[in-house]
Formats: structure tokens, C-alpha cells, sequence
RNA sequence: AAAGUAGGUCGCCUUAUCGCUCCGAGUAUUCGGAGAGGAAAGUCCGGACACCAUAGAGAAUCGUAGCGGAUAACAUCCGUCCGGUGUGAACCGAGGACCAGUGCAACAGAAAGCAAGUACAGUUCGGCUGUAGUGAAAUCAGGUAAACUCUACGAGGUGCAAUGCUACGUAUAUUAGAGCUUGAGGGUACUCGCCCGAUUCUAAGGGGUAAGCAGCUAGAUGUAUAUAGUAAUAUAUAGACCAGAUAAAUGAUAAGGACGUUUUUAAAACGAACAGAAUCCGGCUUAUGACCUACUUUUAUU
RNA sequence: CGGGAUGUAGCGCAGCCCGGUAGCGCACACGGCUGGGGGCCGUGGGGUCGCAGGUUCAAAUCCUGUCAUCCCGA
């Protein structure tokens, strides 16, 4: 199973986060908020994917990045979720909405539940 | 022992597994190397660099302010004089000039310049001298310049979203006004000068693209030693290469070892502050954990 | 990353340039006009002037630092 994150799989373009916020559905998994749009990009990866933190509920840039880092971490270990039967080129951004400062087991029960809501709901 | 003052050092380390970014090999997925800070922060000063006339002149505006030195430069640093604060170690100071001119001084007070002069006492009888009272300041051409101002020195403007190139795409749509060599407008306030200038400029209202490369990290670089100097610093020699991302890398898990605290003397548990590079340097300021050294004051003992 | 603005009563603002008394509207409390409500009139309360220093006899005002909020820029 491949455990990598290239940066194929980032979500990066402005364009397409534009359209993202304006076209995509969203599903509520506290604390994360996903937004989603079945959309054919450029890379050679089935997702693209991005990760948000808010400038006004984290005021310092490590609060950020340390959210960030532990978001993109558990992503990596537990795409396979998503990975082994969708068939449709998706692209995602995940922000985190909560005002406390999470550790990596909460991030890490709370994404994976996401990614199985997020399977059911794209299988419908 | 307590309270305090000044200066300095460090900012957890090692290994394994799974990953991220860059570079070099190699070649179609492997190997090797490197990968946050003392403040990377605030953007408060000073430069480098880039473009705008080969970047000029005037005026205005702004900044600095004992004296001497350091420096690429500074509002920084070093030395020193003076003033102030503190019992003291020490610390703080925008510390030039109100005999150039103008302004200002609430309340109180007779009076805080263009005019006045209270009360008492002394008198050489001259509205002369002293005292009292008000006030931060009182008759003296006084106080006040972080009041205007004057003096000396400094500053052209804009900033890596600068600037150059490649790719993609569009609209020279429309409306109103101005102008076309007798010059609208622009070159980041103003005037002059110089340069550019017609498929142009201004306003309204729209359309497209926001992808890549260079700039982009080897430098007023840091380390050690020696010499000059009270010092800041400078010079010489040796050896070092030390992040370059762009919805933005430096992470996760496990084990072990140091450090601190608590319970206890075998060990166990818990904990590690402030905080994350974005063109690059020199400072300042602010946030912040631990330890060390020197000194001061107070109390106690010898 | 760079440039700029604003913090004054519960809310919205003036006063700051040129330093001595902090004020206006709405809201609040009390009283009056009315049979009552609304409305109008009158009176009153409420302020660390974002925070910390400095200059000054005296600071919302001048200077410096700091915190917060907002705006602009390929």
C-alpha cells in the first residue's frame, strides 16, 4: 500500500479552490468541515487534496502549522479509504473549525470518520 | 538567607520505522547529503539590490542634536563630561539656541509686557531698598523650543507584489469629457529643468489571466588564533559552506539517555517557556524557560 | 511581504492641528403634560479618553513603545 503524499496530490491552484468553494457540497464532521467537487484536474492522481486552518481562531502561525502537519499526517496514513474504489477524479479541502489546540489522537478518530461519511455520501 | 543590579551561556540529545522539501548521483524508482530562531515576531530605524533622467536644481517637509570615536550606514555601539533617580550595586536623559523674531502661561494673584504696582518696615526722602502674600514661575528685558522658529548635519521617489523573460487569454466592446506636435497626459506631493508622449489620457461600467523561469541565496558570512586600540572595532592567517518553500517542506510513532520538580532514597510519576524562515544584511523594541559569574542592600552568626 | 487608518459613556460620534472646563444624539432613571399608552418637555446618573512610559507646573490633546480592529496593493 502506498503511504506517500506527493505533491501531485496537494491541492494548489487557485482556480480550482475557486471553484471549489462555489460549486463543491460540504459535510460537517466535528471538528472539520469538508468540501468536496467531482472535477477532472490535470494531475495524474485520483484526489487532490488541501488543509485550512483560520488566521482568526489560531493567531500564531506554529498553532497553524502545527494543526496543518497533524491533518496532512493522518490524510496520508488513512487515504486508502477513499483511494481503492472511487472511480471519479475528486478534488477536497479540509479546515479545521474548532477553536482548541487538538493532540494526534482526536484528529485521528475524527478524520477517518469523515472519510467514510465522505465514501457514502459520493457512493449515493 | 532574603530582596535586588549588571553581564554571559544554553535553548534537550541518540537510534529505529513511516513520510515531506531542496541539491547531487543515477535512471524510471533507488542511494547519498542538507533542512527554522534568539527573537525567524513588531516593521521602529539604517543600508545593500532593482527600476524610475547619466537622478539634476529650488522650495517645502521630515529626521537627528553635549564632546570625541567606531561603521557600508544609523535614531545603533564604544569612551567621556554634565543633569536626574535610587540607601546602594546601578540605571535614565530628543542634553544646541528664548540678547533674531512671533506666540503661550488655566486657577490664584495688584501684576505673567506694552502696562501696572497691594500691605508693612527701613530710609541718605530718590516711588529707593527689604520683607510678606499668590503661583510651577514675580519686576528680571524672567519661564517655555517633545510651541512656531533659528543654527548645524542628513534625506530624490518607489519597493522583490521591485524588475526582466516565457506561456495562456481578452475588448481597439459601450457611454461622457479632453487632446493629437500651437502637446492632453505621464515619469508618485509642489516649482523649474530634462525625458517620454497619440491604436492617447480621465471618469463610469465591463472582459481576460492570476501558470512557469530568472531575481533566490557565498555573504559589510560565521569559527579559531595573533596583532593594534581603554573600548566599539579593524587587519592578517587558517580552515568551514550553513534552509530556499510558494494553499507554502522541517512531521508522526516507539525506545533509550541526560536535565528539572514532587513523593521517597531502589525507583516511580510528571514536565520543558516564548515561538515557525519568505530578497538579504546591521541594529532597536517586544515575548520568554533554565543555569552560571560578579556586585549591592538588609537581617542573623562567627 | 509592503503601505495606511482608527481606538473617548451601553451604541454611534465630536473635542486632539493651536495642552488647563471631557461634550452631542440615541438609550437608561426620575418628574411633568395625558384617564392610560405613545409622544413631547424638564432634571439627573453613567468615562482607567485601548494600555505603559516620557516631556511639561499641568496630557484625551505633544513624543515613544505596545495591544486590538479595519482598509489598500501582482
Amino acid at each position: 500500500m502506498d503511504f506517500r503524499l506527493r505533491r501531485e496530490e496537494k491541492l494548489k491552484s487557485k482556480k480550482l479552490i475557486e471553484a471549489l468553494y462555489s460549486n463543491g457540497n460540504s459535510i460537517l464532521v466535528y471538528p472539520f468541515r469538508m468540501v468536496y467537487l467531482p472535477i477532472d484536474h490535470k494531475a495524474n492522481q485520483v484526489v487532490q487534496c488541501g488543509f485550512g486552518v483560520s488566521k482568526k481562531k489560531f493567531k500564531r502561525a506554529v498553532d497553524r502549522n502545527r494543526i496543518k502537519r497533524l491533518m496532512r499526517e493522518v490524510y496520508r496514513q488513512q487515504k486508502h479509504i477513499i483511494y481503492k474504489d472511487l472511480d471519479k477524479k475528486h478534488i477536497i479541502m479540509i479546515n479545521y473549525i474548532d477553536e482548541k489546540l487538538p493532540n494526534y489522537v482526536q484528529i485521528e478518530e475524527k478524520l477517518i470518520l469523515l472519510l467514510i461519511k465522505f465514501m457514502e455520501k459520493v457512493k449515493d
